[in-house]
DNA sequence: TTAAACTTTCAATAATTACTGAAAGTTTAA
DNA sequence: TTAAACTTTCAGTAATTATTGAAAGTTTAA
C-alpha cells in the first residue's frame, strides 16, 4: 500500500472509531492527521486535507487543545498558527482517561452517590431492586475511577506490568 | 427523595451516559428501566414508562436482547412477551465489554495491523512517523484486548483483587 | 378457518448534531 | 494609523441519527 492511501484508511479508521465511541467523526480524523504529521500542520493544510471549512478546522483545533492532545505552536518570524500533536500513545490515552472521566464519569458518580442513599422501605421488591442495581453500579463505577486513577499517575511500563501480573 | 423521582434521575443519567459513550439514549433508558424492574416489563408498560412508541421500543428491545443485556421472558397461560434485564453488574459490564471489542476494537485491529505492515522509506520522516504512530497505537490496542480478554474469562472477585493488587 | 391479540417492519418525519462560509474580530509590521 | 494577514464566531444549512405510527405479519384459541 501507498503511503497516502495508507495514512487515508488511518484517518478514516480513526474517524469511525471516535464517532462509535461519541467523539466528533471530524475531530478525531483531524487528530490522525497530525499524529501521523512530522511536522506542525496549518489551518490551511488541514482544511485541505481533509476537506473541511475553515470555522470546522477552527473549532475542532479548539477542542483538541481542550483536549489536552493538541498544541499551537509558533514559527519564528511567521504570523501562522501551527497546530502539533503529542504522538506518545500513553500519553494520549491517558489524556483521554482524564477528560472523560472529568466530563462524563465524575457527574455520574455524583449522581450515583446521591441515589444510593435514597430511603426506602426494604420489605418493598421495587425499592429494594433499585437499591441494589444502583449501589452495584456504584461501586462498579468507584473501582472504575480508582483504577483510572492509578492509571493517570502511572508509568506506561508501571501500568501494564501490573496488568501482565494479572495473566500469572 | 421519592422512589419514583429518584427512578427518573436515574434512567435520565443512564440515559446520558449511554449517549456520551455512542449509545442510543433511549436504549439505554429502557435498560435503566428494566434495571431497576423487579419484575420483568411488557412493551406496553415500557412504551407507557418512557413514552416513547411501540415500533421504536420494539426495535430498541430487540437491540438489548442483542447485546446480551435483556431476555424475553412467557408467563404461562399470556400471550404477551415479557421482558427481564439481568442485574448482575459484573455481567453486564463483561457483556458490555465483549460486544463492543467484537463490533468495534477487532475491525480496527485488522486494519492496525494492516497498516503496521506498509512497508516504506526509513529515511522518509512522513513514513517514520506513520510507522511509529501506527505500531505504537496497535501495540496498546493489543494491550487493552488482552486485558479485556482476561476480564470475560474473569471472576468479579479475581479481577478486582487483582486490579487492587496494582495499589499496594 | 378465522379473528383477536400480539409483534415486526419501514417509509415518512422529527430531532439532533455537525458543517459551512462570510462577516467580524484581532494582531502585526510598516 | 492603516491595511494586510490571519483567527474566531455564529446564523443558516446540511447530514446524520432516532422516532413514529400505521400496515403487514404472526401466533393462538376457539
Amino acid at each position: 500500500m501507498e503511503l497516502t492511501a495508507a495514512k487515508q484508511k488511518f484517518i478514516e479508521a480513526w474517524g469511525k472509531l471516535g464517532s462509535e465511541w461519541g467523539i466528533n467523526r471530524t475531530m478525531a480524523q483531524v487528530h490522525a492527521l497530525l499524529l501521523v504529521s512530522p511536522e506542525a500542520l496549518t489551518t490551511e493544510e488541514i482544511m485541505k486535507d481533509l476537506s473541511i471549512s475553515r470555522g470546522n478546522a477552527n473549532m475542532t483545533l479548539r477542542d483538541l487543545i481542550g483536549w489536552g492532545l493538541v498544541e499551537k505552536q509558533h514559527k519564528a518570524g511567521e504570523r501562522k498558527e501551527y497546530f502539533y500533536a503529542d504522538k506518545d500513545t500513553w500519553n494520549i490515552a491517558r489524556q483521554v482517561a482524564k477528560e472523560r472521566r472529568k466530563r462524563e464519569l465524575d457527574p455520574v458518580l455524583k449522581i450515583l452517590d446521591e441515589l444510593s442513599n435514597v430511603q426506602g422501605d426494604v420489605k418493598d421488591p421495587e425499592f429494594k431492586t433499585f437499591n441494589k442495581t444502583v449501589t452495584d453500579i456504584n461501586k462498579l463505577a468507584k473501582n472504575v475511577d480508582k483504577t483510572l486513577d492509578t492509571m493517570l499517575k502511572a508509568e506506561e511500563s508501571w501500568f501494564w506490568g501490573s496488568i501482565f501480573k494479572m495473566f500469572k
